[in-house]
DNA sequence: GCGGACAACTTAACATGTTAAACAAATTTC
DNA sequence: GAAATTTGTTTAACATGTTAAGTTGTCCGC
């Protein structure tokens, strides 16, 4: 992973053909998506492991974990903290549910709305996992500095809201273009 | 889209029925993952809709924007340039060549290899798609400020460097808790 | 109090992420 | 130089991302 090796050791660059040429654009690797699809990556790597051992994907992690935080939640409510798409997460939820993580009912109030919560073999379950989760975040922090990690995620915040008010004045925008 | 409306309008918190309780942890939304993937989110949905537009997924054009700045490239080689997973790759090239948005052809001097280079019409989808795409960034840049994007991009790539390290340290840990 | 609009999911369909396994070609070993 | 190993790529299988459509329950105006 870390040395190339170069199994014919021939040629002296076996992959890249060319340097670059035509379309300059900005660097493709340095691009703002990449550059936060690989940081995450790299975060998640570290994690994905122990989950894995656990028999728990991320995503049916970041649910059970913020199921642990509340007593009870809608499955809308719990699409937006966990930031998973309804789709996503009502496939989850099926499977979670047949694992005996979860329980679901249906609000008296209004029976569109699923009501879930964590069952006690879910809570187990997180309570097994969280020990390695908060020692591989403690030396994420630790190696990256906390007061730097503070700074990192206010400035993602910041670029988060900035997006957000794009969104509203570009509406018309996109639909010029279809 | 923008505002929560609560259609019965009679509860003060329709979702989540009780306040935070059980196991405290880091709160859950400002974790180092899901900053990072709500800010990524948030970039790439400027640039959904227009790649949609001309029939590209988000990885699709990846793929293609990583060609135009070579003549030819092996697939391990695009692989780990665009960021993607061998399987993915595999996938997507296998229907980008279909619609013949990029040409193959495998190495003469080892068959396992193949050469990926991006075809005269995926040439022209490119040079349809940049423009919008450019603008985009332009507009970003210049909200989020372009030294202080360049800083962000400075720190997710120290992240990701103090990450790679810790790989290397941390491989004995994880058999043993197998 | 009924029909239409809306809201909360769920299903469906297709694309990608992720890990394991298959495969063929190349390299290494003995 | 044939067997064992390794490498480059693809296939398989299952989980999630993403958009559209379907289902059922509420609300709202008349």
């Amino acid at each position: 992973m870390a040395g190339k090796k170069s199994p014919n050791g021939a040629r002296s660059d076996p992959a890249v053909t060319t340097e670059a040429r035509r379309a300059p654009m900005r660097e493709f690797s340095r691009s703002l998506p990449m550059s936060l699809l690989r940081a995450r990556e790299a975060v998640m790597r570290q994690f994905r492991p122990s989950l894995r051992n656990h028999g728990l994907t991320e995503q049916q992690w970041r649910i059970l974990r913020a199921l642990t935080a509340v007593d009870t939640i809608e499955v809308t409510e719990l699409a937006r903290v966990a930031f998973l798409l309804g789709p996503s997460l009502s496939r989850i939820l099926r499977d979670l549910e047949a694992r005996d993580l979860i329980e679901r009912r249906t609000a008296k109030a209004d029976l569109r709305r699923g009501e879930v919560s964590i069952s006690s073999k879910g809570l187990k379950l997180i309570e097994a996992v969280a020990p390695t989760s908060e020692a591989i975040y403690a030396e994420i922090t630790s190696r990256y500095g906390a007061r730097k990690l503070a700074e990192l995620q206010d400035m993602l915040a910041e670029l988060e809201r900035g997006l957000a008010e794009m969104e509203v004045a570009g509406e018309a925008d996109a639909e010029a273009d279809e």
